[in-house]
DNA sequence: GGGCGTCGTTGACGCAGATCAATGCCGGCG
DNA sequence: CGCCGGCATTGATCTGCGTCAACGACGCCC
């Protein structure tokens, strides 16, 4: 389970402050949790000891971070790269369930195995818990938990949002709110701009809205055609979507 | 979110035991909560306590339970009937997310405001809890906190292979998909067959698998001629999926 | 530098499934 | 009984997107 929301502004504060750095004294120098999804429930000395749990790791792009069905050992809090999630059917065909960016938990749903595969898209830091040690830590917690629930409850929200998305909008529809999606992750961790990367390719994207490559990379010609994105210079993964909220009609 | 999943065989004695009536000298004689989803971690003074904060409501067909973006009041249990949980575009586009069958558990997810909206589609039976008095009961039990949160990572996952299904499938496999999920979860509330009802309108299940009333009924009738499926005599609503198992190919 | 593999774009074409339309089957109701 | 409105089926046709194929732009390695 990746977390990524839900926020609110009064949250904001708490973020920030838990956001930095919080292992200098720990186990593991280099390892930042960026606890941005639970921050707001977790007071100084719970972070400390959470963190305690925590070690650095790091993976190359294409690397996996866990599969599909494997025995759930770890969770992992992602603090830098992207990571894709997905589904495969045995003939290779391959639904991608989501993108975990900085800050986003996976593993939080604390089953017994993992119902994706973890890939990471571009090389990937990330904190990683045992995931016996981080049970038994929030076992007694029942306001952590309450937390966790939140969260498992504003994903699924997400996830049904998606079915909405693959179900019943079109190519245009899905980019559009694909691409606007992005925009509004890349904010809450710190990049606000209309100008955002890419980092997955044309065939992850298609594997995400259910779509091929080709009508991906017409339907993004087409947007920019119309103006309504901008492919910036030198970056086929780089857009400006400045006009795009044209389409938005959620 | 509703509950369905999971089930396993160790747990089937303690939920036959959870499944009988429970609400004899409760607030409500005739409200029978069917804990099936959550029963493996209630203890019978916990059952007690629990069916203390229920209600018996009934639905009328096309009735609505809650809607999308309201306040979350209540908790149900489904008990008789089914219900479709939906999201809709401003277009009238609609993504039915799911049928929830007796046993289910509507809202556990504990947000603040309902993800979906909820209706009956045939007359429904189920038992009410504010949602107030259901927090306020479950927010010291960590057990039962651990056990809601892991139903609700299965919830995700199920999500999640429904992505897959309604991004990478054919009309037939998700047809087909539809047909044994169906299956399996009568079978597992009790009534076991190869014959199973779809108490849902053609619109409903095309609504529900990211198709059209056209495709569904043209493709019904393929799996019948293919004698894969066979549409029991006087009941466009009965199928009998016997050979159907030969399209699995999870 | 040159070969080569990966990735993205673009065009031509085909098809699964959508759309439009007609018909039949009930069930409810005056 | 006969009318009517909702639902399912079926056929004819259309089209959005998939498929197949060619090509250019990079980046990498020898």
């Amino acid at each position: 389970m990746t977390l990524t929301e839900p926020w609110n502004d009064a949250r904001a504060d708490a973020r920030k402050r838990a956001c930095s750095p919080i292992c200098e004294d720990g186990g593991c120098a280099d390892c930042k949790v960026r606890t941005i999804s639970v921050c707001g429930a977790l007071e100084a000395e719970e972070f400390a000891a959470l963190e305690q749990l925590s070690h650095a790791a790091t993976f190359a792009a294409k690397a996996m971070l866990f599969e599909q069905g494997a025995v759930a050992g770890n969770l992992f809090n992602v603090t830098e790269g992207v990571v894709r999630l997905y589904k495969s059917l045995p003939d290779g065909r391959r639904q991608i369930v989501g993108f975990a960016l900085a800050g986003d938990f996976l593993g939080l749903a604390l089953m017994d195995r993992y119902g994706v595969t973890a890939e990471a898209v571009t090389p990937v830091k990330a904190c990683r818990f045992a995931r016996s040690a981080f049970v038994h830590y929030i076992d007694d917690k029942p306001h952590l938990l309450r937390r966790l629930h939140e969260f498992a409850g504003h994903e699924l929200s997400l996830a049904q949002d998606q079915m909405l998305l693959l179900g019943r909008r079109s190519a245009e529809e899905k980019i559009a709110a694909f691409l606007l999606n992005l925009q509004a992750r890349y904010a809450r961790i710190g990049s606000s701009s209309v100008t955002i990367p890419l980092p997955m390719s044309r065939q992850d994207i298609a594997d995400y809205l259910g779509l091929t490559i080709e009508t991906v990379s017409r339907t993004l010609t087409k947007l920019s055609r119309d103006k309504t994105i901008l492919i910036v210079p030198d970056g086929v993964r780089l857009l400006n979507i400045e006009r795009l909220d044209k389409l938005t009609a959620a």
